[in-house]
DNA sequence: ATAATAGTGTCTTTCAGACAGTATAGT
DNA sequence: ACTATACTGTCTGAAAGACACTATTAT
């Protein structure tokens, strides 16, 4: 701020560094704020057969609750933002110390407010999308949480009901999320209601069903999916998910799997054709045609907001 | 909770319900909690000439902050979050209680958690992209403030510079923001810079020059264009900012504002024809071939995550 | 040879861009 | 008749969908 405005004085004559000084920041009740990652990576399954390829699958990281509340159930990785660091900072120091995972794919998801939604105090959490290469992995299990575990991750909309009314239109979709992982098992129902009234939209989120999945935490895994599902398709965000050498078959089943649909290779070759560089690298590990390895092209940025 | 929940005891043997009656949610300092909302509308331009089209133009309510800090400077509405209510009803609440203005499309935008962002104290703001349609705003000027006011803004990229790195490329991009409304001019210049790593794109906002913008609300600003800009693309989210009849004409006039380019005719109204349904109402004001005019669609729903 | 995947050629369909041309009110 | 906007027809070209076909490895 500059000298002029240092000077001003307000209605009851007092200057900015008075009121400054003055200025009680706890004055008023606030809410605790903490950050919940959706930290999403893709595997491949296990595949005797040298013939077949292996299976890939999306897998999301759940962190199982020691303490009180939903105690024993499981979480999205987060805690609390500290009062002299930013919001990102706080979701790149929790990762780091819950799972030793740093320098990824990270990005604002959702702000989720409810007042209700922690039975301990009012506590807002700003949600983030992150994507690892699976490759990376490795170094997972940090000292906070020996219990951070991977889970494969369904979604599945099995109902939608419309309703016209006079100004439009109420969709209802049922939304079921499985997480599971040989030895736990969590799901959930969540309905999702879009009301539109003339061209207005509110969407709407309730979570119907829980299964040891901890506080609005469904709804948050939800959200980041159809994100995934949705940036997916215009931006680069799944090279986030790839280690720096890939084949183009290897990307399509990315894309495939994040869309919940088969993919023409034709088609998906020539979509990505710009978005990579081809390498000399090969990859021939099964018993069929080896195939050429490629790496993200870094000019090829397309960022929305 | 069920209760079997209720019955588990943590490490120490307490359960929840002890927990929770103990929990001293004050322990840490709290960052204060404010909403802040970008407002447009698009309005005519007076035009004495009856055979031409009155140009539109876009606006955004600022408010003029009465108080230390930034006193005198021109801020985005909104306010502190109350303790008992959501965020969502907080800024539909700050916006009636500043502008009487109700039941308008309105949307998360991003939560900005910078640490000193504020010089009052720590404060994050989450963020709402706000539109109405200007025939309902004969409404406005509510008690709280009574210097809100609606400015044209026009941003602009004056200057990019692209640097290549090791493993990618640094984009820097200068943008000029512009708000003015006859009596009042406030500007500012915002760089972003998106660093590409491998695949990661870390995008980063700075404001470079400031006039008269209160807060970082210059950098909120711009990023609620590009995020209409983009939205306008690929959903119904333009509609907001007509009225209930409106022609093809006056829609593509909306689109060109936003996307800040010229469309031609013939491929706009092939683009949206899914979106309306013609009515039985024409509009002649004018000394040229009278509109027909449309409704928007309530079938047409395409929401983005 | 066979199984399984990698990768290409090309026909079709769809949709955006371009632009000329027609339609219709008040002046 | 003229001006300014409303609206349509149709050519073109780019990109997505479909599908058959070729290529290459270990078994």
């Amino acid at each position: 701020m500059d000298e002029v405005a240092n000077m001003k004085v307000n209605k009851a004559g007092v200057t900015e560094e008075e009121f400054l000084r003055e200025y009680d920041g706890d004055k008023y009740k606030k809410p605790s704020l903490t950050v919940d990652m959706a930290l999403f990576t893709i595997t491949n399954e296990e595949e005797k057969n040298r013939r077949r390829l292996p299976e890939k699958e999306l897998q999301i990281l759940m962190i199982k609750r020691g303490e009180h509340p939903y105690i024993d159930q499981w979480a999205l990785p987060g805690g609390f933002v500290d009062i002299e660091e930013s919001i990102e900072e706080a979701a790149r120091r929790e990762l780091k110390e819950e799972t030793n995972i740093e320098n990824i794919y990270m990005e604002q998801l959702y702000t989720w407010g409810e007042v209700d939604r922690d039975p301990r105090t009012r506590v807002i959490s700003v949600s983030y999308l992150a994507l690892v290469d699976s490759s990376k992995l490795n170094v997972v299990a940090g000292d906070d949480a020996a219990d951070a575990k991977w889970f494969f991750v369904k979604a599945n909309e099995y109902k939608e009901v419309k309703t016209s009314t006079e100004k439009g239109i109420i969709i209802e979709k049922y939304i079921n999320l499985e997480l599971e992982n040989g030895e736990d098992y969590c799901s959930a129902v969540v309905k999702e209601t879009k009301t539109l009234n003339g061209a207005v939209i509110i969407s709407n989120y309730e979570i119907v069903e829980n299964n040891c999945i901890a506080f609005d935490h469904s709804k948050i895994i939800l959200y980041s999916l159809m994100r995934l599902r949705n940036k997916v398709e215009y931006t680069n965000i799944a090279f986030n998910l790839m280690g720096e050498y890939f084949s183009l078959s290897e990307l399509q089943q990315v894309y495939e799997i994040i869309l919940g649909k088969e993919l023409l290779p034709a088609a998906f070759r020539r979509k990505v054709a710009d978005m990579v560089i081809e390498t000399k690298e090969i990859r021939k590990e099964a018993a069929h045609r080896p195939s050429k390895l490629y790496n993200f092209n870094p000019e090829w940025i397309k960022n929305v907001y």
